[in-house]
RNA sequence: GGGCUCUUAGCUCAGCUGGUUCAGAGCACCUGCCUUACAAGCAGGGGGUCACUGGUUCGAAUCCAGUAGGGCCCA
């Protein structure tokens, strides 16, 4: 029976979580008599296992679905994973390398079928270890971004894009890795902090037409010259003004190009001239669009060189070989002038570690301009707020600036890419969710009604994931499914799936701000495009966990601890306040396991107030009203609170919200309310405070379920009232109501007594177990009887006696205007006494001097508010009574 | 280089439209306690020129400008 003095989670959390899942409590389902709650999970990448950032974010939802729950509202949770194309393919890759098996020995369904049985296998570890942290996803409704109707769905968005003319195909600037023949996100680019060594060379070209007049250009890829199609100039730059308009000829093969201006070059930089090559570096094809240069494209995709570079001895050689070449022929015609050393950023592949090239390539685009406007619209008028709000101006700014969104990706791991081609023009394609439709489409668009499925062949990409994911709050609802999606208007057909018209919008996203523009703004697009409709009504935006030095967790630093121990450890409870701690929104948590070791500590209090309020004894016949004041000043202190913790909670400020709770529960409850109430040993307690304190309990492991789930249900289900079914996860969450501060503040001040009473036991080395006597000269004696038992109590005193004089020779201290005596033998110590008052009076002085300041300034009488005024006047009042009374102590010290 | 943002106690951060004893909290630190719920605890304590410089104002941690130094995003 004896309950352990240490709260073992280990014993509990396992156990109340199978709970929760049989009763089924995470389900949720449209009710019309009760409002919704919905969040739908940040997919993690199906590949993942939680991390820290993981753990902070869920503990975020959890802790609002869980509080929505409570409070009466049809709350969903819905989890899932994405695909995660990238990672997962290059995971299934390894893991095909280590059996021996090349990816390029394997056919594309051959490698899916792989890349499933991998996906089915470590697929689901993230979401088994949500479980552990308590997380009450709803996890029937578990979703996958590769289900087979969200893959529907992904591809149908794509025809529907594609029919509203959103969709294109073009070239585009790709980084590209030569060695293994793949476009490369910008992720996959690696750039070495330090910059890489390297040569500037200066080359001189002939200006057409005008004899001996040279134009020199600096590069540090003198190979990229057969490419180049113009020599841009600033506009404003003096030395080279006359030259805008003339043409010059590229060096060894004596192609003419133009000069132009533009501003993007720099005047400063090598010798104000830049040689613009577009189809080989992202700003030259910018230029090159804008002044309608043509593109050569000098580089095959394995990194040699191809005819169109006009020079026989160089087609089918390494670009760094033909660099070596092309500098010696340059200096062979003297039309290199130097060479200078150069630090510069050079990109490399993070898997082969080849330089990368940038590389134009036919690519499948999203127009971004037109369908943004509205979810540019929604965060400006707060129809979706962000929190912190500062990242509305990060937001503003990239939506302003939108580009085109690259969606097709070199990879089979993902959705493909509806177009099928039958001929060999480059607009030889439909797009259709089928290949029957497609079929249909081809015949019709060619005229020619011979065609059979074989001649198509179909797109070989993939889309990018977040061409996925960005539906992700309409599609784990199924929202764009068979029969609730109108093909003609493009639009979903409202009222016709119960779930998304019930769930959707969500309330509230939780996820990290490095992703607010792949996806977050990606899902407010989608939203409207389909929906009219935002998908979320609130976007809170964490921070990144990071450790105490401030670096990011990384598997590399190996300063990330793993979660699952960390729950071991300290308990999921520990942990989940841990984390919360410290992590307003949108600021990184610097996380410290110190945090874990204050959560669990905290859980140990929490345990042992119940240990001890479980143990006693009700004497029903005993009455003690004494009490009755300490059970009417905790009832306000806790709606106090209550009313700052549901402030907090609509502002996102979690921490705030768990730091008062935290301070309720140890401080208030705890430290004073139990100690004030609590019986002697082995004595019994009366029946009135027995219940109330019961009751107040009750409602603290309410308050405190959502952040602290496991440790709250224990205790709630071990009450001794406790009926079977009857679960904290669905009670009542406790209202604000009203509350008596005169009362609140007297208990201060009490409180404050005590303290002071402390203090001078402590500084004196009087034992607390020693009783005392309290002596009071104050003008109202009435302040004091409201809390006199429990001054009495807690400050262990034998007696307090109202008296008119000063006691001479007694331990003194003054509180406002009231003064307080403790008559102790052998420890009264005048000069001690003597110091402390000369301090306060010293400290008393200042203050009063500030507010003079004020008061004699009269421009402060004219023209603060009366309020104001009044207010210094009254502080005043109190510091000079206060000065005089002190004064007149240290006077009869000094003369005694 | 462009945009955004931050700088308050040893650390991490609150401090709302300027005005209540406004300079706060948690942690850390120091002192004393194994006091019959809890040493994963109890009681008490010290600690800050609110980055710097100027301005607005009767009054500035709070508003404005500049300087220095961090951070994030984009290029």
């Amino acid at each position: 029976m004896a309950l352990s003095k240490k709260y073992d989670p280990k014993q509990v959390e396992d156990r109340l979580y199978k709970q929760w899942m049989d009763k089924r409590f995470f389900h949720a389902r449209p009710d019309k008599d009760k409002k919704s709650y919905s969040i739908v999970i940040p997919p993690p990448n199906v590949t993942g296992v939680l991390h820290m950032g993981h753990m902070l974010n869920n503990t975020i939802q959890d802790i609002l679905i869980r509080k929505a729950r409570m409070e009466g509202m049809e709350a969903c949770w819905v989890p899932g994973t994405d695909h995660a194309s990238i990672a997962t393919e290059a995971k299934v890759v390894g893991m095909l390398r280590e059996k021996g098996v090349k990816k390029s020995d394997l056919d594309r369904d051959r490698f899916m079928e792989h890349a499933w049985e991998w996906k089915e296998k470590y697929g689901g570890i993230i979401l088994e270890q949500l479980k552990k942290l308590g997380a009450s996803c709803d996890w029937d409704r578990t979703s996958f971004t590769m289900d087979p109707e969200y893959y529907e769905a992904v591809i149908r968005v794509f025809v529907d894009f594609y029919k509203k003319g959103y969709i294109y195909r073009g070239l585009r600037m790709i980084n590209w890795d030569c060695e293994a023949r793949t476009a490369l996100s910008n992720e996959e680019v690696i750039y070495k902090e330090e910059g890489e060594q390297t040569n500037l060379f200066y080359i001189r070209y002939q200006v057409k037409d005008e004899d001996n007049r040279w134009v020199i250009v600096a590069t540090v890829r003198p190979e990229t010259i057969l490419g180049d199609t113009a020599i841009a100039v600033n506009p404003h730059d003096e030395r080279y003004k006359d030259l805008i308009g003339k043409k010059v000829l590229v060096p060894i093969i004596d192609r003419e190009i133009p000069v132009i201006a533009d501003e993007y070059v720099d005047m400063e930089f090598g010798t104000g001239c830049l040689k613009i090559t577009p189809a080989h570096d992202p700003n030259d094809y910018e230029i090159g669009l804008s002044h309608n240069l043509p593109v050569i494209d000098t580089i095959n995709d394995d990194g040699t060189l191809n005819e169109k570079c006009e020079v026989e001895k160089y087609i089918g050689l390494d670009r760094f070989k033909v660099r070596k070449l092309v500098v010696k022929d340059l200096e062979d015609l003297d039309q290199l002038v130097k060479v200078e050393a150069f630090n510069t950023r050079i990109g490399r592949s993070e898997r082969t570690d080849s330089i990368v090239e940038p590389k134009l390539s036919l690519q499948w685009f999203i127009k971004m301009k037109e369908v943004s406007k509205k979810a540019l619209e929604a965060v400006e008028t707060n129809e979706v707020s962000l929190h912190p709000p500062k990242f509305k101006n990060t937001y503003r700014y990239w939506m302003e600036n939108v580009r085109d969104w690259c969606i097709s990706r070199q990879l089979w791991w993902g959705h493909r890419i509806p177009a099928y081609y039958y001929g060999k023009d480059q607009d030889d394609y439909v797009v259709a969710e089928s290949l029957d439709e497609a079929l249909s489409m081809a015949r019709k668009k060619s005229g020619n009604d011979s065609l059979t499925a074989r001649d198509l062949t179909q797109d070989e990409d993939v889309l990018d994931t977040w061409a996925s994911s960005w539906l992700w709050p309409m599609q784990v609802f199924n929202g764009l499914g068979n029969g609730f999606f109108d093909k003609e208007k493009g639009k979903i057909i409202k009222g016709s799936n119960p779930d998304l018209d019930y769930f959707y919008p969500t309330n509230v996203l939780v996820t990290a701000p490095d992703i607010l523009f792949f996806w977050v703004a990606r899902m407010i697009i989608a939203g409207y495009e389909y929906m009219d409709e935002k998908p979320f009504k609130d976007v809170y935006l964490t921070g990144m966990v990071r450790d105490i030095k401030r670096r990011k967790m990384s598997k590399s630093l190996g300063n990330s601890p793993d979660p699952i121990e960390l729950i071991d450890e300290y308990g999921a409870d520990g942990v989940r306040t841990g984390m919360l701690f410290s992590s307003p929104a949108g600021n990184d948590l610097l996380f410290d396991i110190k945090l874990c070791e204050q959560g669990r500590n905290f859980a140990n209090k929490i345990w042992n107030a119940y240990r001890l309020i479980d143990g006693w004894n009700v004497d029903e016949s005993l009455v003690n009203q004494d009490h009755d004041i300490a059970v009417k000043w905790f009832e306000s202190k806790m709606y106090q609170s209550l009313e700052s913790v549901e402030d907090s909670f609509s502002k996102y400020r979690m921490s705030d919200a768990l730091l008062a709770i935290y301070r309720l529960i140890w401080e208030d409850f705890c430290s004073w309310y139990l100690e004030l109430i609590k019986p002697g040993f082995e004595e019994p307690i009366d029946k009135k405070t027995y219940y109330a304190t019961q009751g107040f309990l009750e409602n603290l492991m309410k308050i405190l379920h959502p952040f602290m789930p496991f440790i709250t249900e224990e205790i709630y289900r071990n009450m001794a009232t406790r009926q079977k079914d009857d679960f904290i996860i669905k009670a009542d969450y406790p209202k604000a109501g009203n509350y008596d501060k005169k009362i609140i503040e007297e208990a201060d001040e009490t409180f404050g007594i005590i303290s002071n009473i402390r203090n001078i036991r402590n500084s004196r080395g009087i034992s607390q177990k020693q009783p005392i006597s309290l002596f009071i000269k104050t003008t109202n004696k009435d302040r004091f009887s409201t809390f006199e038992h429990s001054l009495k109590k807690l400050a262990n005193l034998e007696e307090i006696k109202f008296v008119d004089e000063k006691i001479p020779g007694t331990i003194h201290f003054i509180i406002k205007t009231d003064e307080f005596y403790i008559p102790v033998e052998g420890e009264f110590d005048p000069k001690k006494q003597i110091e402390e008052l000369e301090k306060e009076l010293a400290y008393t002085k200042g203050f009063l001097a500030s507010i003079l300041k004020k008061l004699n300034n009269e421009n402060f009488v004219n023209n603060a508010p009366e309020k104001v005024v009044l207010n210094e006047e009254k502080k005043k009042s109190d510091a000079e009574g206060k000065i005089q009374k002190l004064e007149e102590s240290l006077k009869n010290l000094k003369s005694s």
